[in-house]
RNA sequence: CGCGGGGUGGAGCAGCCCGGUAGCUCGUCAGGCUCAUAACCUGAAGGUCCUAGGUUCAAAUCCUAGCCCCGCAACCA
């Protein structure tokens, strides 16, 4: 078995309920994930949840539950979530899973031995709220605490750390010499700069635990849980180790053992092709993994990919002040591929991007309904009413248009641009709405003499309308094969393969046409 | 000297790295069309590209200085 196209999205933390940004960051992994199966590679995509902590803790503890029970509730709040957003995960990994602990155990065990970690005693104020240390920088003038830190104390407290200084130079290194290693440009040369100027910390990589049980122990030493580094990101490799990935496996043998044994065949899924994540997490993704998995032995994935932030209105969504997107109302409200097409289709990857109901209604009118949506129903409406709904003879009028279309949109999955792989789809809805008015199939058909030529405007409808929907496979996959259905065809399993002019086959039979994206009703003045 | 993002026609953005007629979507106005989800097509109006210097034959684009806005406490991608 060959290895398969690999993609994550970042875990997301279990103390809240999701909202846009997190659905933002599924989406477009989503789309990535099903458009490399749409260019016919084999691909699996993983996301999950992230669950340990002092956080979760002190939460459950409020409710009077145990951690797990706790979590369990989050756990399944967040996979209806994903399964709401049409997501084509192949796993769904909790850091309280059992193969997970298994994998974070024997990487720490291996780090221990070959002596990357230490010991070390740290005094310090310590905000209870916050679950850290503080600095001299978050005093306040007055030399008091500021209150968002709530109760603070001073603490002695002995920790495990992660030798990182020896790391610095490849790590520059390397991303001078791989451009695509961090994604967006600006973002690499965030970090470049940040490596260049700053000398790294060690990483304290533990919680005692008497302040912190929910956790997972260190194995060489009981009295402490990892804290966040190497429980959170390690989420990335337990997949693939638990799958019997060599990648994985190899580096870790010795010190790594599955209770549920090791499969075979074994899944190669690692290195991963790409991690998408926020901004926010930028240096733990692009600075702190790579030197893990270094110092493991384990390959670096291919590439960071870090997403901008959304603003509602122009300005930062808040809880308190309301001015929230919930994804979920969104989607019962316009449906789900209208959420999936205006995320991907107004921000591309990387810049933040601001939310306006009136941007949202815009798009879905202009783009979806009265563009493609309306093109499609005119063009079936048409063959309908003029051809019985049979497909004539095959013509070629519109097929340099559309190869060109299918070229450019597959040029810019590939780069993982799909916003702007969205605008060479369109240019073909819009060609396809243009000819229509040039060639009139309205007046043609008036004339029994014209009717090859009314013959060849349809195919050429029909077709462009056909290709449309194979190439928007990947980005609303629901309303793609939607269209597929009002065109007359049941298919599954959509590739790049399909969009082909020509494929078409004449005497093939549509069927009625069904508004798309329905047009709201106004409300009323 | 804290860090980062940004300031382009009414709105939202692209272009800036690799200088050379300022582009897109929406909105507005006018016209065309009637197959279609009152949808579609064409044309027009509308811009000191934050400011001031500089480099250049030429600057939205490069350099310098400055101004302004937004994030960087919490929920949180």
């Amino acid at each position: 078995m060959s290895k398969r196209f690999y993609i994550t999205t970042a875990i997301d933390y279990v103390n809240g309920a999701p909202h846009l940004g997190h659905a933002y960051e599924k989406i477009i992994t989503d789309v990535i994930a099903r458009s490399r199966r749409f260019l016919g590679e084999e691909v699996f995509f993983l996301t999950g949840i992230d669950e340990h902590g002092q956080k979760v803790q002190q939460a459950a503890d409020a409710e009077a539950k145990t951690a797990q029970a706790y979590t369990d509730g989050f756990a399944t709040i967040w996979k209806d979530f994903a399964a709401k957003l049409g997501l084509s995960n192949q796993d769904f990994i909790r850091t309280t899973d059992l193969r997970h602990k298994e994998v974070v155990q024997a990487v720490l065990t291996k780090l221990h031995q070959q002596g990357d970690l230490y010991k070390e005693p740290y005094t310090g104020f310590y905000s209870v709220k916050e679950e850290t240390f503080l600095t001299e920088k978050d005093r306040n003038p007055d030399g008091t605490w500021a209150a968002n830190w709530g109760q603070v104390v001073e603490l002695v407290e002995h920790n495990w750390y992660f030798k990182m200084g020896q790391h610095q130079q490849w790590l520059i290194d390397l991303i001078e010499a791989n451009p695509s290693f961090i994604q967006p440009e600006n973002r690499r040369n965030e970090v470049l700069g940040f490596l260049r100027s700053e000398k790294l910390e060690d990483l304290c990589i533990t919680r005692p635990k008497a302040r912190l049980s929910w956790g997972i122990p260190l194995p060489f030493d009981p009295e402490f849980v990892t804290y966040v580094w190497f429980d959170a990101l390690t989420n990335y490799i337990t997949v693939p180790a638990a799958l019997g990935d060599p990648a994985i496996v190899e580096p870790l043998k010795g010190f790594y053992y599955a209770a549920s044994g090791i499969p075979s065949p074994a899944f190669e899924l690692w290195p991963a092709d790409a991690h998408v994540i926020g901004k926010d997490i930028l240096k733990f993704h692009a600075v702190y993994w790579p030197i893990m998995l270094k110092a493991m032995g384990v390959a670096l994935p291919k590439q960071i990919l870090a997403h901008g932030w959304w603003q509602k209105d122009g300005a930062k969504m808040s809880k308190s002040t309301g001015n929230v997107v919930d994804p979920i109302t969104v989607i019962d409200e316009w449906s789900l591929d209208a959420f999936r097409f205006y995320v991907v289709r107004e921000l591309a990857i990387g810049p933040d991007g601001n939310w306006t109901d009136a941007g949202f209604e815009s798009r879905y009118n202009a783009e979806l309904a009265n563009g493609l949506g309306n093109l499609l129903n005119r063009s079936i409406s048409m063959l309908n009413k003029y051809r019985d709904g049979i497909v004539p003879a095959r013509s070629d009028t519109l097929e340099a248009d559309a190869t060109k279309a299918i070229t450019e949109t597959v040029a810019l999955l590939k780069a993982n641009d799909l916003q702007e792989a969205l605008v060479a789809i369109w240019s073909l809805v819009n060609r396809a709405n243009k000819f229509i008015d040039e060639t009139r199939p309205f007046t043609l058909a008036k004339d029994p003499a014209k009717a090859a030529e009314l013959d060849a405007v349809l195919y050429n409808l029909i077709e462009s309308c056909r290709i449309l929907a194979v190439l928007l496979t990947p980005f609303i996959p629901t309303s793609a094969a939607k269209i597929l259905g009002q065109l007359g065809f049941e298919q599954t399993g959509v590739t790049v393969w399909d969009a082909k002019w020509g494929n078409l086959p004449t005497g093939h039979k549509v069927n009625a046409p069904q508004p798309l994206f329905p047009k709201k009703e106004k409300p009323k003045a």
